[in-house]
RNA sequence: GGAGAGGUGGCCGAGUGGUUGAAGGCGACCGCCUCGAAAGCGGUUAAACCGUUUAAACCCGGUUUCCGGGGUUCGAAUCCCCGCCUCUCCGCCA
């Protein structure tokens, strides 16, 4: 969340970010209730300053065994003042936090403006799109046939949106994993962390995903615990709550899950196939950073995610995303749109953003710089790395041959142990 | 799931109703000592919020916080209730 000093202090700064990202906030509200808040607890401290003088004095005319009881009654009086100043702060207090949770990180200065995904600008490209001797065939049709995908069976078990994958396919995807967690740990130096799948509302909260977006989540309402959307709830969560010493700055972690996405009202044409579903697996960066250097961290994130796709040989664009278009809790973000040839068109497999201070807020992540210092909010990062599912699209539809078979990318061969499924 | 024990500052660990935000120790930082270091000696060392001030901040005044939430009391780290978490034993189980 924002600071209330800054909504505080600039106000329009905020109300301009918010109508760029196409947010309503009503930061006039929050500004009264800051007022209010302020004032009923001015009030309140006062009277317990003269509640602990007073009760001081109590228990010094105890000890000389005079009697107290006036006093005794008046600082009941005032107790009773206080409880119900307290009551009003805290309930204030809850609104405006709920209110406060509600107003969007602020777009970056750099990103261009934008009403929404047509506003979004391509950057660069990456290779080129693969020409077949043959018109190339959707990733469902070659995963149907050859049983590398089962439609039907996820279906029967779980109802739609939900497949399995089978045989060469089941390998494949794991040899993908494999291939991408080594790639992050060896080469681009991460540390990997296997987490929990279900998380709490506190955790959930941290990074963004709620209050705003709960009906997007599976929740397990036994224990108000929800699946994980995205490995960043978990793993961004790791130290909440904590302030970490500055030497262990930048912290970089690489995380494999599944993620569970309720995606309703996303059903339909635009989305066949595997390319959205409610399960499906994920490796996930995550950088925490000093706040001075977030924004060349993610660069070099979004480097280590092109990273992947270069070496699997994949055509894709890289996109800087507009303002309107921007994750609520993003300040700023790029997506990866990998080549599939046979739906003839980009898919997202990765999104990279920084957060700046915004999840650290409310996940109250602080950092010292050195033994002395005051602790600040750190900056948080994460980057797909990659998405499983378009992935697999990519390779099924990039690397399909006109007998049916799927050349192996080069740097899964060892892995799969031979160059054609 | 059942029974018991426990949750105090960066860490260890005192503290059972009134100068305890919290003894003592460790660690860290500063200074002295030293050619330098170690040892030794002295000092410093929680966070948030409100107010004041300010370019911003420090300082200063106040409040809150000893797992979380309620309660008792003039006054709670200390007493009572509920919840969460950890440990031990039992049960169950990949």
């Amino acid at each position: 969340m924002l600071d209330i000093r800054v909504i505080r202090d600039n106000p329009d700064l905020v109300k301009k970010g918010t109508a760029l990202k196409r947010v309503e906030a009503d930061v006039d509200a929050i500004l009264a209730l800051d007022t209010q808040r302020r004032s009923t607890l001015t009030r309140a401290d006062e009277l317990k300053s003269e509640r602990n003088t007073l009760s001081a004095e109590v228990g010094k005319l105890l000890k000389a065994r005079e009697n107290a009881d006036d006093l005794k009654e008046r600082v009941r009086q005032i107790g009773e003042e206080i409880k119900g100043l307290d009551e009003k702060a805290d309930a204030i207090d809850a609104e405006l936090r709920q209110s406060l949770l509600c107003v969007p990180n602020l777009p970056h200065e750099s990103v261009p403006e934008g009403a929404g995904e047509e506003d979004n600008r391509v950057v660069r490209h990456w290779g080129e799109k693969p020409t077949f001797d043959f018109t190339p065939r959707p990733h469902w049709e070659i995963g149907e046939e050859r049983g590398f995908i089962r439609f039907d069976q996820g279906a029967r078990v779980s109802g739609s949106g939900f497949i399995v994958y089978a045989g060469a396919g089941a390998k494949l995807q794991r040899g993908l994993i494999n291939f991408m967690l080594d790639m992050h740990v060896d080469r681009h130096g991460y540390r990997e962390v296997q987490t929990p799948f279900l998380v709490t509302r506190d955790a959930m909260t941290g990074t963004g995903q709620l209050p705003k977006f709960e009906d997007q989540a599976y929740r397990v309402s036994e224990d108000d615990l929800f699946l994980i959307p995205t490995a960043e709830v978990p793993v961004t969560n790791l130290n909440r709550e904590e302030i970490l010493n500055g030497a262990d700055l930048p912290l970089n972690l690489v995380c494999h899950t599944p993620c569970f996405r309720r995606e309703a009202g996303a059903a339909g044409r635009e989305n066949r196939g595997i390319t959205r579903i409610h399960q499906f697996d994920k490796v996930e960066m995550v950088k925490v950073v000093r706040p001075e250097e977030s924004y060349e961290q993610l660069d070099i994130l979004l480097q280590q995610a092109e990273d992947v796709l270069q070496a699997l040989g994949l055509h894709y664009r890289v996109v800087e995303i507009c303002s309107g278009d921007l994750g609520f809790s993003n300040s700023r973000q790029f997506d990866l749109e990998v080549w599939a040839p046979g739906m003839d068109r980009y898919l997202e497999v990765s999104s990279c953003s920084n957060f700046t201070d915004y999840q650290a807020r409310r996940m109250n992540m602080r950092f010292r710089r050195e033994a002395k210092a005051k602790p600040e909010f750190v900056h948080t990062l994460n980057g797909s790395g990659l998405a499983l599912p378009r992935t697999m699209i990519a390779v099924l539809e990039g690397y399909q041959q006109a007998d049916g078979s799927i050349r192996v990318p080069e740097a899964l061969r060892g892995f799969m142990g031979s160059d054609a499924i």
